[in-house]
DNA sequence: TTGTAGGCGTTATCAT
DNA sequence: ATGATAACGCCTACAA
């Protein structure tokens, strides 16, 4: 089978036209008559006709293809923002090349070269680290770029979950049940999602005037065994914390286990709350007490910045979207005994 | 910020070299002497030059790109599949755009077309349907498929878990555990996964003599809904059934809401098994006794199948490789009473 | 409403 | 070991 495959020169030669005619047609632009029209249109399905989207990008130095370059594609979490973006980008007629870098900067650089060498028109981004290493190398190619989830000390356009108010309403839930001893499992210290709930943890601690006992405090990695082994080593504590914050739904995971692990009954013996909800999908019972990100939105909301880049609708200056999250309170909280 | 982004034309005149030299040393191509290569290397990193796949693309015909179609990215059988063909395309210097069709036969057409407009070098594609079209258009631009997951009345290479062996095994199971009827909740009549499920449950039935009874096989969705309905339906029969059979993980969690609701205890009032496992990262305690498919290996091997038909390393003849399930009793399942 | 000419950035082919 | 030339398939710019 060495039937080559047909370009526009064939199906323009079969329908009597130019190869141009037949890009207006296949494109819907410019004037075609009616007739001509519907010759082509047999032609093309004639021949089988796809076009060529290698030529046609080169060429008008437009994919109509954005980026998507997420940490973690087991955590539904991002799996709904993926949704939230492709959706978008799907109505704005856009196609989305979805990378997963598994918080690896190695992994993360070798995708965003990959991306921008086939002339992705945009990136919608969750930085590994909070650098700016990765937005300047997409800035000096001069493409756009929307972050998601996290901040950057670069001047760029950003959505993210009020991670800070959300860990505050937690933590507030917490003290107003009594709570005074609340140890927080965090992220990396080089997240600044991490960062912003442990600020907001701290924030809820001094308004309610109590002190801020750094050992109460842990960072690790966003997983389940990091979880695990934050909730151990806090639950050795003296006094021993009536109450755990996860900072993220594979922390409270891990600490589920851990506790479980140790005889400890939630919310029995010790309460539990997490920032990001676990998937409802595989949940049997939900029972925990969570602030939930609107990730779909999170996704939307970075893609409508992007196109409006490209189509240069956006603002002039750089946007800083801040979405709110949603206490949910379930049985995994409970009054201090 | 007009600066164009540079070429090889640019990065040749810096280096004082012809355009195909600078090719050469990019791509490890070609005989290109020591002090040339430093001064072309020299020179793409002081421009920042980053090749353009798409003209690489468009004149070398080849895109080192695999589609890869699935049909819900949700369900983390199919990440687990989906990182086998990552690692082993990324592995051959290939990457990956994955698109997720939600069983919906229009979507998977759109991206298929997208696919082949991109040039993509090669498919694997678990269709939407058990039925031909989508391979025949893929083939007619004569671009290599691997199926997975499912059967297609058209010859081409295939990757599939042992589902009639895999309920055959969980079915087998339930018999020797005493119960006498049981309850198939099984996917959509067009899907041949869920066919072959319901043969692997008849020919069990079959060959311990016991007759089959098609009141308690039921045909709906691979979804939590449809999961929940069928018990519903199923625990209505008369004689009610003391075991229900989950054709996939998602059916599994429908059935134990529905159960729960019912204010049925598993296994205490009745006995669940499935085909497929829940995913060990959000259960804090694992407890369903499954038969599961390697399904990191099913990505594994068929895309090492595609590369080879790439490579021109394959055998003639199309592969049909079906992988064994595991057959893990945990508590789900216990003796009828 | 339709067509002509040329070039996007790269590499295959054929020299030297 | 290096280079000149052309071509991949399409679309922009400019006619007619």
């Amino acid at each position: 089978m060495t039937t080559k495959t047909p370009t526009v020169q064939d199906v323009a030669k079969r329908a009597g036209v130019a190869p141009i005619t037949v890009s207006r047609v296949v494109n819907n632009s410019g004037y075609v008559s009616k007739e001509t029209r519907a010759r082509v249109e047999a032609a093309v399905t004639a021949l089988g006709y796809v076009p060529n989207r290698l030529a046609r990008g080169l060429r008008s130095k437009q994919t109509h293809t954005l980026g998507l370059v997420l940490t973690d594609i087991t955590n539904p979490f991002w799996t709904t923002v993926a949704r939230g973006v492709e959706d978008t980008a799907e109505a704005g007629g856009f196609s989305v090349i979805l990378c997963n870098t598994d918080e690896s900067e190695a992994k993360q650089e070798a995708y965003l070269q990959v991306l921008l060498q086939k002339q992705v028109d945009g990136f919608v981004l969750a930085p590994a680290r909070s650098d700016a290493s990765a937005i300047a190398l997409i800035h000096r190619q001069n493409v756009p770029v929307v972050v998601i989830d996290r901040r950057v000390p670069v001047e760029v356009d950003t959505v993210q979950g009020d991670s800070e108010g959300g860990a505050h309403q937690l933590t507030q839930h917490l003290l107003a049940l009594g709570h005074r001893h609340i140890a927080m499992l965090s992220g990396p210290q080089t997240v600044s999602t991490a960062e912003d709930r442990v600020a907001g943890y701290h924030r809820a601690l001094v308004d309610a005037g109590l002190p801020v006992d750094e050992a109460y405090i842990f960072r690790r990695e966003f997983t389940q065994a990091a979880g695990a082994e934050m909730t151990q080593l806090a639950m050795a504590l003296s006094p021993r914390p009536t109450a755990l914050f996860a900072a993220n739904n594979f922390i409270a995971v891990g600490a589920l286990k851990a506790l479980r692990k140790m005889a400890l009954r939630v919310p029995n013996d010790v309460s539990l709350v997490a920032l990001d909800d676990l998937p409802q999908a595989w949940i049997i019972d939900p029972f925990l007490t969570v602030a939930t990100q609107p990730a779909y939105e999170m996704g939307q909301r970075a893609t409508q910045i992007l196109l409006q880049r490209l189509s240069h609708t956006a603002p002039e200056s750089y946007q800083h979207i801040v979405l709110p999250t949603t206490l949910i309170v379930r049985q995994s909280s409970r009054r201090r005994k």
